[in-house]
RNA sequence: GCCCCCAUCGUCUAGAGGCCUAGGACGCCACCCUUUCAAGGUGGAGAUCAGGGGUUCGAAUCCCCUUGGGGGCACCA
């Protein structure tokens, strides 16, 4: 068994490609197959060199690996069925289109893209199917001779035969085409730009691929690819093509209506794990009801025959409660590691690994974590600018109440040792103080979590205290009780 | 317009004729735990299996039709 995943760089690794892949990846180990990476640069113009970086970076991110084909964007094809880039081919697509030519099942075209589209526009006016009318296809000699002496340039368009194509869809089963329904499609561009429907028919024979597994959108281009194949003597590789990934409602997933570029999540600190069992599961289950599964599990229970016909939404919600799960069942020290790109430098080189138990519970991405935790590095005075003196207040309370709970927990902390400032001691006496003072310990607590953390909503106080020191906690509760100050009671 | 594909809670799905008065998960709502927020626990609402015909003793599961949705019909991939 050969594999390919066969990416365009034309545009950031997209999830819906990243999924194809996936699959691809899933079929290719569960088998024992050969992975291929081939890149479908046939569209000089809109592809680069950054986006097939993009793509190769996030692929390997995923820990999507393969056996040939550049390994590093840019780098050297691995493999002995190179090259693994179509605009390194040319010299092929070329030989075969002529093949194709000098056995008639291909033609030159003249059409311009004016005539063209007049064309189509009629048919449209008409109702009838947008489809080549064949106009060159049966031009005299003495018609082509004069195109010919006028110099211009003639695409090469491939002469559909008139047939039912009929094929055994590795998801969906039996399917049929009438290529009666189809115009002759153009396979080299009048510039000699070879294209997708004819590249990928070649590529796929020279490196023997035996199983194409893509998107559904293809099932319908597939009659293309097997008249063409046939006429051109290649072998018929199984097809299989995998439900599409959804946009809200319910089109195809795309850029305009959904994120889709994988390295858009990566940013956002989602774990590749995470996105990896996410996407395994939109339009595949292994039928039951388990559904954490990492690339490895899901690598020995994939089977392209449970996948799915119908297309899948792309559920954030979800996504999120999966990525949650995985930071969750990371142990401190490989959270700390992580987290580290999301960090301060200065932070993430010393005391990181002392921040994860406040906030492991708490991240839904790894992004969320400066939130929550820039009170520990921040200044003092920065983190007093992000509360006023109403915050300070208790839920149901006054600022008179945050007040009476600031001097208590000032004269408190004060008196404990700083060797002794530790989360379970600075509990047990915040208690003892707010009983002194006679208020509730959540009124109690809730002036000093504000003073202490800036926000309202924050990692455990006491904790966060113990984090903090001392003497940055009593100078952030000084802090507050100066705000109080300015405010009458 | 033509061709093709698809159709179970809002979402991801289990279900391959009787185990289904349709199960799980996300989300949502309660309650418990609790210093906030989370996490965790318990419970709940939520799908007459798109609709209609068949086949069968029996259908979410098989067949047909309808409806709905999607994809494709480029000198893009």
């Amino acid at each position: 068994m050969r594999v390919r995943m066969a990416p365009s760089p034309t545009g950031p690794l997209h999830i819906g490609t990243a999924r194809a892949s996936l699959y691809n990846y899933l079929t290719a180990r569960h088998e024992g197959g050969t992975y291929v990476l081939r890149i479908e640069d046939t569209d000089v113009a809109r592809s680069t060199a950054e986006y097939e970086r993009d793509i190769i970076d996030n692929l390997h991110w995923l820990g999507i690996s393969w056996d040939e084909g550049p390994q590093v964007a840019g780098g050297e094809d691995v493999g002995p069925y190179g090259p693994y880039r179509q605009s390194e081919r040319l010299e092929r697509y070329a030989a075969e289109a002529d093949r194709l030519l000098a056995a008639g099942a291909a033609y030159r075209c003249w059409c311009t893209p004016d005539e063209l589209d007049a064309v189509r526009r009629a048919q449209e006016a008409a109702k009838e199917p947008p489809r080549y009318n064949g106009r060159c296809r049966s031009l005299t000699d003495a018609e082509r001779a004069a195109f010919e002496a006028e110099g211009r340039p003639a695409a090469i368009r491939f002469a559909v035969p008139p047939e039912t194509i009929r094929f055994d869809d590795l998801v969906r089963g039996e399917v049929e085409f009438d290529n009666r329904l189809l115009g002759d499609f153009v396979i080299v561009r009048a510039d000699g730009a070879p294209l997708y429907h004819f590249v990928v028919v070649v590529d796929d024979e020279a490196m023997e691929i035996t199983h194409v597994i893509r998107g559904e959108d293809h099932l319908s281009n597939t009659p293309k690819h097997i008249a063409l194949l046939r006429a051109l003597g290649y072998r018929e590789p199984r097809f299989g093509h995998i439900p599409l990934i959804l946009n809200p409602d319910r089109s195809k997933m795309s850029k305009r209506k959904s994120q889709t570029a994988v390295s858009a999540y990566r940013a956002e600190g989602y774990l590749p794990e995470a996105m990896v069992n996410f996407m395994a599961f939109l339009g595949w289950s292994p039928g039951t009801e388990e559904e954490v599964f990492s690339l490895d599990e899901l690598t020995r229970r994939f089977e392209l025959d449970k996948v799915h016909k119908g297309g899948a939404i792309f559920d954030r919600e979800r996504l999120d409660h999966l990525n949650g799960v995985y930071i969750r069942a990371l142990s401190d020290d490989a959270l700390a590691l992580r987290l580290r790109p999301w960090i301060p430098a200065a932070v993430a080189d010393d005391g990181l690994r002392r921040l994860v138990p406040l906030v492991k519970e708490r991240l839904v991405r790894l992004g969320d974590a400066p939130e929550l935790l820039a009170f520990v590095w921040e200044p003092d005075a920065t983190v007093a600018g992000w509360y006023d003196a109403p915050t300070l207040a208790p839920r149901k309370g006054t600022v008179e109440d945050a007040r009476r709970a600031h001097d208590a927990a000032r004269d408190a902390l004060a008196a404990i040792d700083p060797a002794d400032f530790a989360a379970d001691h600075l509990e047990a006496t915040a208690r003892a103080a707010a009983e002194a003072a006679g208020m509730k310990a959540g009124d109690f607590f809730s002036p000093i979590r504000v003073a202490v953390t800036g926000r309202t909503v924050s990692p455990p106080l006491f904790d966060s205290l113990e984090l903090l020191g001392r003497d940055r906690a009593l100078a952030r509760i000084g802090l507050a009780l100066e705000k109080l100050g300015a405010v009458p009671a």
